[in-house]
DNA sequence: CGAGAAGTTGAAGCGTGTCAAATGCAGTGG
DNA sequence: CCACTGCATTTGACACGCTTCAACTTCTCG
């Protein structure tokens, strides 16, 4: 499946736009960049599999558009998601050194997708280095995520796990993007919030009024305002430095 | 501080323990690790901050022997234990991308560790293949860890849990050669359980007599006794396909 | 042998889970 | 346009797993 130059350009964006969180990345770049991610790309409806726990990994993929999460489950049903995969982001960069998926990966929201081929990198390694390092920094943050859902899970509250979980996807969403100065697209149920806090799904419901009757949150529809970020940040006890948005020290310029 | 060859060749040999479960390393590539692990070796007292959050990252470390682990801390002091670092493994890759630590790291018992140079790693680059295949699936293998203690978190009780984390240092040991048949050394105490599986230190006690009871553990001293690691291994709803031990079907049922 | 750390025990309280039913909301077909 | 349907959200009552606090015991090691 192929779009055109301009949808592929637009697609593109948020990855572009994260990345140069971090490094600076030419007019060359950027073009490969989009015309990598204007080929193979492939559309999927919400609440869909796109990999299982399992299944042998295939191809390097990047999430153009829409959200996903990866997820495992245990034989009783019980499921939790491991994460949170927004459009920019970029999944299995391991496909090329382990033999099956330990988790799965399903779609949110309707979402395109593309597959990265092989020679990407290799193109990628041998003549595009900021794209390369950029990358490396994209799984070293997904690593230092995990890490902070670690702690999340295991020493918040409730209500701060939830103000945590919101700060992070409202500030990646900036990241890449897709939120103006304080709303957000936000397509997530109270289920889902459920099984990526480790709370019931009843509980949920009752944290969510909490927080929004303390005015940190305003979540209707699938639109969240967040009125006042120092305010859910606190209450989060979010300490960003784990996303390493270190705009300044993008060592790596490119010249054009 | 340096090493002899033999002690070096000791120490090197849990690496290579482990890094053999998945690719079959020359005689070569054994000895340019065991050179360069007896290189820049420094010791740690038991308890010791190896590196703190917030800290430049310098080298990439390699732990030659004794426990470590990785953790982060609230501004009201709660504290996280989000991994552990048994000998043999590789810390902070990410050395030469991040600018900052968001975790810290810290001894559990004393520790041996090296420090690896850049220049090993531009040697394994051009040389070396298998050794660096070998360390992006070690570093792969940490990211599906800290994914399954996501779940480990959010959807195990207090039991199941406790289960899990002995199963997988269990099983980790064995892969460094650590284990004999049902038995390791075991150097945690109550409060670093309590610390890793986000339980209070009375629960942890309570819970680890509730195994004991059912014969799933031996803990004594600082022993841990496996007497039937399939029980354990169901009470924990333990599944080891996070751990990638693909080489040549070497699973869990044997005994070497 | 003494002192501090680690482990153990009991009682009481609270945060979160469970169950069940009601309400709201969006999409669909008549 | 309304009635119907199914899913998401909300509410209340109750149960339980885990935490907290505080005291006691047992180890470890100088």
């Amino acid at each position: 499946m192929l779009v055109g130059p301009i949808e592929a350009h637009r697609a593109v964006s948020h990855i572009v736009h994260k990345l140069q969180q971090f490094v600076r990345l030419s007019a060359a770049d950027r073009a490969l960049l989009a015309r990598t991610a204007g080929q193979r790309v492939k559309r999927y409806m919400p609440r869909t599999d796109i990999a299982r726990e399992g299944d042998k990994p295939t191809d390097v993929r990047l999430i153009l558009n829409g959200w996903a999460c990866r997820y495992k489950q245990l034989e009783d049903g019980r499921r939790q998601i491991v994460s949170f995969l927004l459009p920019g982001d970029i999944c299995d960069l391991n496909v090329f050194i382990l033999r099956e998926m330990d988790h799965s990966i399903g779609t949110i929201t309707s979402a395109t997708i593309a597959d990265l081929p092989r020679d990407f990198f290799d193109e990628i390694s041998a003549g595009h280095p900021r794209i390369l390092t950029a990358f490396w920094w994209e799984s070293l943050v997904n690593a230092a995520i995990q890490r902070e859902w670690t702690m999340n899970l295991g020493q918040r509250s409730a209500s701060e796990r939830m103000a945590h979980l919101l700060c992070e996807l409202f500030v990646r969403l900036r990241m890449a993007g897709l939120a103006d100065n304080n709303s957000c697209s936000f397509p997530l149920t109270q289920s889902d919030l459920a099984e990526a806090t480790g709370l019931s799904k009843v509980h949920v419901n009752r944290t969510l009024q909490e927080l929004r009757a303390g005015s940190l949150i305003i979540l209707k529809g699938k639109t969240l305002v967040v009125p006042d970020l120092d305010r859910l940040i606190s209450a989060g006890l979010f300490n960003p430095n784990y996303l390493h948005l270190e705009r300044e020290g993008r060592q790596l310029d490119a010249n054009n």
